[in-house]
DNA sequence: TATGGATGCTTAAACGTTTAATCAGAGCAT
DNA sequence: ATGCTCTGATTAAACGTTTAAGCATCCATA
């Protein structure tokens, strides 16, 4: 169906100007040996027309789709949105298409939905794996959007970067005694992020971890932390490895009455879309997932068309960059929920802007 | 590339078996007249060899690609996830793929990515509109989800309905003064669930609406609303219609130090990922996506796929049905951000299961 | 004036399906 | 035996593109 359905195609072209399809082939590849007239009368043709060339037909010809996979563990994440996002543009500006593929958090999900995937003829795919999976050969290139601690063709942000930043903001506020506050230690982004909020945080302040899967396994979903009875035993700050999990941790501050953040400080990372508009807005780590997705499908690119310009052994080289791995640098966002603890007499000269500051 | 690079096609299990290509096609379909025990062997070699049938070819003798093309406003929208999950688990139960593209918000855009799923051959699409937008006639069949008061082939929930309910939750819980909070008044799906929500409340309620767009047009964005003038004014309750409206409201009022729900109640709509978890958990009404979903991909499907039973006068009507608008009931989930007001002598009896209630 | 190499175009095959048209043979009635 | 229908297969064309190979023509060089 679509447009195709009664759209001209080549030999319509071909047949209007009295030349063969091939030429008009040519011409518009700008591949053959056409004269620069002829060029110019058949792109004034098809323009004419109204000519959409069939990216099926050119599919099954050369073997290329021209469509690219993104395969997730699960479409609900929050942070999908973003994802999804710089992929679909970064791909549409290199003229792919995305094809979506959801695993719903079921790992064996995610292997039917990369054999479905192949099936329709990805040229490639981006996987951002469920915790902890390892992703197969699959029989197509592949970049994997992870975190720098999972071998492979990965491109990630660098999370631990990110926490060792958050940790270092934290420290210079003056906290002493932080709660680290992960979703799941299955998952190796939060790992990262969580090992670089303790070098970050450096050995003088006292940290503990928190996991809130392990804590509803127990107590039920969507049950309090207890985070009232943390701060009640000296945690100044709250430190979150999930922009989702600061919200958590916030509101349910906010609920007991302690005041964020004159009382204590929380953050989070990934800046999802709520982290500005609440109050306090949230101070948190952003990936930069534009570069993140520009790397990820420039890689798969590469691995995908053919090499033009064999000009060096250069060639090789940056096949290797492509293959290896790229971490990105996150980014601070300083906002209203962290600032200086109470007892600071401590010099925290410039950074935070809180809004409203306690004693 | 793909799979087929390598891949056995049709002629090679022709070739293994001493038959045409043709009759394999015919067997696998089973479609034209091949003798039952040579289906049986062609199956068998099919499985043996790993055969998988290249969709490019099919789609380019076919003209129909099996691909789905899904329409967005802007990817960044949290409910996005939701609606994204929810088509492409149904059309991926149809054996459809699907294509994304992001309009960013952007109208120009918004042609263009159609635009750009027309080229790639899409048998039809789901197309979410930005706000206030008409689709035009794009060549291909065309499933709108937005809005009832949207005219079109349209399918979505009953806003108008979710926000009456919504109304007389709180009507009920006794709140006779409610502010309603909009993001922007060109939305459609917002003006649904604002008339819906002011009919649920009744007359005897004074209600006041506030767009969020227009404040933060003077305010600048990420402004606080002036909530707890407005509490302080005599509104027992805020009914966002959306969810982060709703979790905006919260902390504000929560950081203005006044108690939700014992002191105010506070709404919202779409039940999105970090309801359920907040402090107190908000009171929300969720959309069926699923049904949604369903309806949407399956009246695709009859415009796209040809009708095989034409049984009797019955095939019309099911052609009605499906370009006619179907409306799915939104579902009202009362968690703890609502109660009674403080004043509240009134009968509130059974609904609210309020964590903590002030007198 | 031959020889050789660009140049500009055409021919034809190929990608892997689907499907209409055809055909050989079998069974059966006339 | 001749004609007819039914069955189970084959042949060939078609979908719209790309691309290798071929074929004139023309210009320059020998």
């Amino acid at each position: 169906m679509a447009i195709n359905r009664s759209g001209p195609n080549m030999s319509a072209i071909a047949a209007a100007l009295g030349v063969s399809a091939a030429t008009v082939s040519n011409a518009l590849s700008g591949k053959g040996r056409v004269s620069p007239e002829l060029i110019e009368k058949v792109r004034a043709k098809a323009a004419e027309l109204g000519y959409v060339p069939s990216l099926t037909a050119r599919a099954l010809r050369t073997g290329r789709s021209g469509v690219l996979g993104l395969v997730l563990p699960d479409i609900a994440n929050p942070l999908f949105p973003q994802i999804a996002q710089a992929i679909e543009n970064a791909a549409s500006n290199a003229g792919y298409g995305v094809l979506i593929a959801d695993s719903r958090g079921d790992i064996a999900r995610q292997t039917e939905a990369i054999g479905r995937l192949i099936e329709r003829g990805v040229d490639g795919m981006v996987i951002v794996p469920r915790r902890g999976t390892r992703i197969a050969d699959v029989g197509c290139p592949v970049a994997v959007i992870d975190t720098p601690s999972t071998p492979g063709n990965t491109v990630s942000a660098d999370h631990w970067e990110g926490g060792a930043e958050m940790g270092r903001h934290l420290s210079l506020l003056g906290h002493r005694k932080v709660l680290l506050i992960g979703a799941s230690p299955a998952s190796n982004v939060q790992n990262d992020r969580i090992g670089g909020l303790k070098a970050g945080l450096g050995p003088g302040v006292e940290c503990d971890t928190l996991w809130i899967e392990k804590v509803e396994a127990i107590e039920g979903e969507g049950c309090p932390l207890g985070l009232a009875a943390r701060a009640a035993a000296g945690f100044t700050a709250f430190a979150a490895v999930s922009d989702l999990s600061a919200l958590r941790a916030l509101t349910e501050l906010q609920r007991a009455g302690i005041g964020v953040p004159e009382a204590v400080s929380v953050s989070g990372f990934d800046d999802l879309i709520w982290s500005p508009v609440v109050t306090p807005a949230l101070t948190t780590v952003r990936m930069d997932m534009t570069t993140i997705a520009d790397l990820a499908i420039a890689a798969l690119i590469r691995a995908i068309e053919p090499e033009d310009e064999p000009e060096d052994a250069e060639k090789t080289i940056a096949g290797k960059v492509a293959s290896g791995q790229d971490r990105v640098p996150m980014q601070l966002i300083v906002r209203q929920s962290t600032g200086a603890p109470p007892s600071a007499s401590l010099h925290a000269p410039n950074k935070p802007t809180a809004g409203e500051l306690g004693t």
